[in-house]
DNA sequence: GTAAAATGTTAGACAAGACTAACAAAATTT
DNA sequence: AAATTTTGTTAGTCTTGTCTAACATTTTAC
């Protein structure tokens, strides 16, 4: 019914609507990394398909039925990579590229399965949420690391970005999950913070690293 | 650079060559549920990229390529099954279908920590031997149980068909594989067995169950 | 408030993988 | 060995998802 293609597109609206509110044909070529024109004529289709509310020249709309297709696929997504790395070893860095492909595999039961022998999990190994078997997902008020303070405390509890090269850089810095991070230092400059946390102390983060880091106080 | 449509193409082709020895273009388009002018074309095409050798009205052959090629994909295919039932506890009449499915993923590290996790396995759940990471397999001479006669005792070792109708056949019947039968009686008339093992006794199968039953003495 | 830039749309082409219709060769039957 | 059937091939069409080139609208800048 939904084709391969079909799911990327739907999971790129629903990802740009999260993160930027209104989502155009330009935003979403690009993240999808083909030209506008294919993109447009996507849009029609998916929306003869009712998926999407297409509109010349207005920005584009998932309908109900699109989001929660949509969100099924995130479903299989961040289920799969909590499978990848709490049942099969494999480090919140590696999983990303294989639950890209595994999201799109048609069985209902495969997915349930790992549901179930996970113990019916809530996060992802990035701290996503886990959408619902409606596709619906909780969206919890994190703030980015980048809104603290000199001396605050936060936990870490999530990253915007599940990308190789992101998270070795985290790996290096034995920055993960549920870390306790104290705020030591803001350079007002460049906005990098200095923060300790766990056996560490001291380390200098980027504020393009800061922005990505998702905590709760 | 081979495409999930090609890949099922040399698996076809592999599988074909095994049970019948030459592959001509209307089984291949049979087995695959397609015409024949279309398999016709694929096989030029596999021809051009040295997995096939294509003559005109000659029979279909893999070249060394082709059916390493296919070998690693059968590979990936029965250590899914393999997983699918000994790590996620599926029946083996429900993993066929998404091993269908999962064989494409492009992920040297997902098969190659399943084969670890699994403790490198030799066979899949259906006694099919899982070849090796050049994509050679053994072949192992089994025989169908319709060659045997009365009064022999011999080892369930595979199954020929791995569909989830005939297995949950097999499943109503607790036949498992490593069973030991006991050929009772066989109808000359139809050629169906009488056959005991384990619990039950006095089973019949017909011709065409027992041709699909591999056992050793 | 018009000009320029950015964004969006239409039209037409192309590759992959499927199809049908028509023709060709090989195998089988009688 | 000629006729018939089966098998294989060629040619041309269709759909999906991509592209480029050209044109249209909206937004931004001056």
């Amino acid at each position: 019914m939904v084709s391969l293609t079909e799911e990327n597109y739907l999971k790129a609206l629903l990802s740009l609507a999260k993160e930027k509110g209104e989502v155009n044909v330009t935003d979403l070529s690009k993240h999808l990394g083909i030209k506008m024109p294919t993109a447009n004529s996507m849009m029609k289709k998916l929306a003869e398909k009712k998926l999407v509310v297409y509109e010349s020249y207005k920005p584009l709309r998932l309908t109900e039925k699109g989001k929660k297709t949509a969100g099924l696929i995130i479903r299989k997504h961040r289920l799969t990579e909590m499978f990848l790395v709490d049942k099969m070893g494999f480090g919140w860095e590696q999983v990303h590229e294989i639950a890209e492909q595994i999201e799109h595999i048609h069985s209902q039961d495969f997915f349930e399965k790992m549901d179930a022998l996970l113990g019916y999990p809530k996060f992802d190994p990035h701290g996503s949420p886990i959408p619902d078997k409606n596709g619906k997902m909780e969206w919890i008020s994190y703030q980015t690391l980048t809104h603290c303070s000199v001396g605050d405390v936060v936990n870490l509890a999530a990253v915007t970005n599940s990308s190789a090269e992101f998270l070795k850089f985290l790996n290096a810095r034995e920055l993960k999950l549920g870390a306790r991070l104290r705020i030591v230092a803001v350079e007002s400059f460049d906005k990098s913070m200095t923060i300790s946390y766990d056996g560490r102390s001291d380390e200098v983060l980027s504020a393009l690293v800061c922005e990505k880091l998702l905590v709760t106080l």
